[in-house]
DNA sequence: CAATATTGGACAGTGGAACTATCCAAGTGT
DNA sequence: ACACTTGGATAGTTCCACTGTCCAATATTG
């Protein structure tokens, strides 16, 4: 197919198409001539495939170009998870450091957990400087919180693990490690919402026992459909 | 303290304080002339919350003035922090709609999970979304996954406002709720972080189960500290 | 074969977000 | 008296993610 069928296909303008191909995050098409190249299917995925992560995951462009080459360059799953948490971690990255006492805390809670992890672990950081801003702001997490988050979510990560690695039948390793890669990524949203949802339903069961509830009581817009 | 003092009590500059002045965000000082505030350590803790919104949970500065709002006027918990899941949602949110078929699986997980929620709720859009992309990239949700994701989290949004009620002595309402609403944001990047050290962790315990790794396997920079 | 449309490539321009800088007149401290 | 600070207003900067324009080469259509 020709660009003007990938920018229909794609739902993206010709100009923004080409600009991710400036920007490498869309390999090129074969060139058919000086001025024309032809594009195939794995093209249409790669742009679906960089929305989902900008508008869904919320990644900016160049943390999704580190991810896209990280799966395309990756060994195994384990290199291209732990590659594409590392690129992850420079979300929001020109705050300060961690302190050293948030970082021995996350050391100790990985220590009870039996989880081994190489200090300077870019999610131990991440993790350490969040632990940080509770205290900074004057809620700080308590040693019993931290422990019953990570026991809550240790099933969590066990279980997606488990998945990836049933689901390898030995060949499309390829396949295997963006399936698992855009999987981890996109999975968080789904998550957080789901957390949130629950908070919202345990918190007002908890404080309407009674379900007539004024329609004008709710929070958000009405929606249309 | 003067603006000089607030400077540097936040490590915030005085053009940055100024601009967050303007924008909302923090309220103005108690006026001494008309070319004087003075500010006091409720100023310092404003400016704390809002660097630790946008730096360590990635809120968007407009985002984070709707939250403060909404902490400023809440009347309960449940409020408070519906409000804020609400002003959430807004987090990249120029992309298509959720389709009918992923808003009417969501409804059915809540229904089964015995959760109810007015439809057009917005986190139940972002959870649809997610369901969605996860579809668009070729790597979808199964049923199973959704459920056991639901099943998982469950008991986490479950302690999580068991432990604020039981905060909850009375008095100090403004308070309660601020730390109802931070918590809840800023536990998402540790909740995250968490997640990610897990699949790593489990992910190298069946990948290696020999101990013997040479130190340029590691895939992330050593720290110097 | 001629007219029209499309493409790749280069480069400049736009709009939003979050600051950052400059001015100035009013006021403060010494 | 006089340098210094502040509030208020306005303009400028940087980064990001596009968006628009131009052109020569090539396809497509008549």
């Amino acid at each position: 197919m020709w660009m003007a069928e990938l920018s229909r296909l794609s739902g993206l303008s010709v100009p923004t198409i080409k600009f991710y191909l400036r920007e490498g995050l869309l390999p090129a098409g074969t060139a058919t001539g000086a001025t024309r190249s032809t594009y195939d299917e794995s093209h249409v995925r790669r742009l679906r495939l960089i929305r989902a992560l900008t508008d869904v995951a919320g990644l900016r462009l160049d943390t999704v170009k580190q991810v896209l080459d990280g799966i395309d360059s990756a060994e195994s799953w384990h290199d291209a998870v732990g590659s594409a948490h590392t690129r992850l971690a420079g979300t929001g990255e020109d705050s300060a450091p961690p302190t050293e006492a948030s970082l021995a805390r996350v050391d100790a809670l990985l220590e009870i957990q039996g989880w081994q992890l190489a200090p300077g672990h870019p999610q131990a950081e991440i993790l350490a400087r969040a632990l940080d801003a509770l205290d900074e702001v004057g809620h700080p997490m308590s040693e019993d919180m931290l422990w019953f988050y990570a026991h809550a979510i240790r099933p969590i990560a066990m279980e997606e693990v488990l998945w990836v690695h049933s689901d390898e039948h030995g060949e499309e390793i390829e396949a295997d490690v963006e399936s698992a890669v855009v999987r981890t990524i996109l999975t968080e949203p789904v998550i957080l919402a789901l957390r949130r949802i629950g908070q919202e339903n345990v918190s007002r069961q908890l404080n309407e026992p009674k379900p007539d509830v004024p329609p004008d009581m709710r929070m958000w817009p009405e929606r249309d459909r």
